[in-house]
DNA sequence: GGCGGCTGTGAGAGCGCTCCCAAAAGCATT
DNA sequence: AATGCTTTTGGGAGCGCTCTCACAGCCGCC
């Protein structure tokens, strides 16, 4: 087998120990941190690694530390373009920026299909990854058991389904709360028949925003509530839904703003008024969505990089033993903003 | 310290071999695909490890084999949305894909600053990953050359900056020969003044494209090339612009399908026919602009997904020592599809 | 039937590190 | 100056694995 690495091996711990004229487990604990050696002496050694580039040797580290500074993040795609979506955008970056800050390394493992399930458990716990944070996309997917099973603590992104595995810890935002409030400022503003355009029945998150909806209007016509699936179309297909169903309707809550969106270009295209006619409410205050509607969509808000932020803190908590999984759960806050369409 | 994983520890090989009544050393063997083992002995030991559960740890099998099984996909966002390109996503999912057909994991290594240069270079040098995937995206940034010199194979996505580090492997499309291709085709349609809507000059895949079509159109008027940096927002910009500088213009190739497509849009405000009055030919054939443009849009494709693939393939060809870095850069072929465009 | 040449197996070293424990050194008391 | 402490330091084991090397079988061959 060919060398890998250019020039010469790379210096180990006893090298810098040699140099520094001190003993390996000195050098050992100067390197990390340095706590209870005299000052002239770590001074030598922090110069001798310095002079020699030393650089720890990870796998030897872990072997014995039995701790491996890396955290999986795994993203399926059954069904979603998941980086395209800029809300797994932020989270991520939320999570790299949080592990970054822990000295801790990411590691993607991106799911396919369901052949790949054996081998995501098997990598979790195959001892590369201290733990791993993984998201509760869909209702059906088996692959948030696969990896509740697995021996290493898990963190899920979002409310996974509710039953068996409600030990699981997860951080979301209080989707209900959230719908509720929005829900609550429509009533506040007098409106009198509030839709709800909902988001697929497969995800926790679309489901507790309608429940939030029902908690305000408890018994709200059914027909006020059309069922989509998060994407722009859908908001525009189930406004129109709803314009036919209930012509009356004064006001709408949409699960998110990309649907908020499409009901607000349907509203536009039929000469409807808003918010004069009918008032409308998004979720989410994604950026990209909100800065570009007509009029300015009041929406709830959510952190979502703050999501991904205390999902990794969460995990290092479960890693230090100071969280145990039953108990760990993080619900978010939500906020109205209020803009024009509402 | 308390115990991280939940259970009894895991088994080791020692434990599957005292189990199978074999040796260490044999049982090694079969968890490493079992060549020189007699049958009987080998079903043994696969009996046993089946039975005890056994994964091997991977902390100490990288500290003696010197490989790790890792990879790391270095992500700068020094001004992009990185995971919301889809020119991104297509090209790490290529990379992930190939990577998990070569049983090797991916490390994502995002960088924020400036600050973070020295992060990475240690993490590269530290033993952590086998090698790593970078991209080449502007120019002006120094990261690429702080990757480089790092002491593990690198291979990077588009052609770096020439000079210094030529020796750079890179996997990159054939910018040029695309660009040339789309300019003679817009020439045998007979126009005679075709102009250029460049994009972002800090960037080689730009430079490239605007090189192809200087080496067909070696004398073109400087006034028919527009400056712009790949944004849909830009392609209309300069679209516009060249309208005001060469209005007798009858052809134009976008150094992007979003800037195609931001053309077309002014194009069509202003009433002029598409491909009648002024053909238009973009680049990258992206499926979600391509798919929208009215008329569908003609365009240069690239295989983005296979050009990961490929810098993965290339990279695990460094680390076998069959390939080095002068030799070892990749081009891969475009190709005209002509749609309504042009 | 004994002997070289196989192939298959096991013993053991050692990858580079951490951490336990014992020894040494320092310090303040008596 | 001797004693009893605390802090620093070093020796050495061992984390779980691979890999070299020596040895044990087993074959056919002269």
């Amino acid at each position: 087998m060919p060398e890998q690495t250019t020039g010469s091996s790379r210096p180990t711990l006893e090298a810098v120990a040699a140099r520094a004229g001190v003993s390996r487990a000195t050098a050992s604990r100067v390197v990390n941190g340095g706590a209870g050696v005299r000052l002239p002496l770590a001074e030598k050694v922090r110069e001798a690694v310095r002079e020699l580039g030393y650089v720890p040797n990870h796998a030897a580290r872990s072997l014995v530390t039995r701790r491996h500074g890396a955290v999986a993040v795994i993203i399926a795609e059954p069904e979603f373009r998941i980086f395209s979506d800029p809300f797994f955008e932020k989270q991520v970056r939320g999570i790299s920026r949080e592990l970054t800050a822990h000295d801790t390394q990411l590691v993607l493992l991106w799911v396919e299909g369901h052949g790949d399930h054996e081998r995501i458990s098997r990598y979790l716990d195959g001892g590369h990854v201290d733990g791993a944070l993984a998201f509760s996309l869909h209702t059906a997917d088996r692959l948030p058991a696969v990896i509740a099973r697995s021996r290493i603590p898990v963190v899920f992104g979002g409310r996974p389904v509710s039953g068996a595995e409600s030990a699981v810890p997860f951080v979301d935002c209080d989707n209900r709360g959230g719908a509720r409030e929005a829900v609550q400022y429509l009533v506040s503003l007098g409106r009198r028949h509030i839709g709800h355009l909902a988001g697929p029945c497969t995800q926790t998150s679309a489901l507790d925003r309608l429940a939030g909806y029902r908690d305000v209007l408890v018994d709200a016509d059914p027909a006020l509530v059309c069922q989509g699936d998060f994407t722009r179309e859908s908001g525009a297909r189930t406004m129109a839904e709803l314009l036919e169903r209930r012509p009356d309707v004064d006001a709408v809550f949409a699960a998110n703003d990309l649907m908020a969106a499409g009901a607000l270009r349907v509203l536009r295209e039929r000469g409807i008024r808003v918010p004069e006619d009918v008032a409308v409410v998004g979720f989410d205050d994604m950026d990209a969505v909100v800065r570009a509607t007509e009029p300015a969509l009041t929406t709830v808000r959510q952190d979502i990089e703050g999501m991904g932020r205390l999902m990794v803190r969460l995990l290092m908590r479960m890693l230090d033993g100071a969280a145990d999984a039953a108990s760990a759960s993080v619900i978010t806050p939500t906020g109205l903003v209020r803009r024009e369409s509402a």
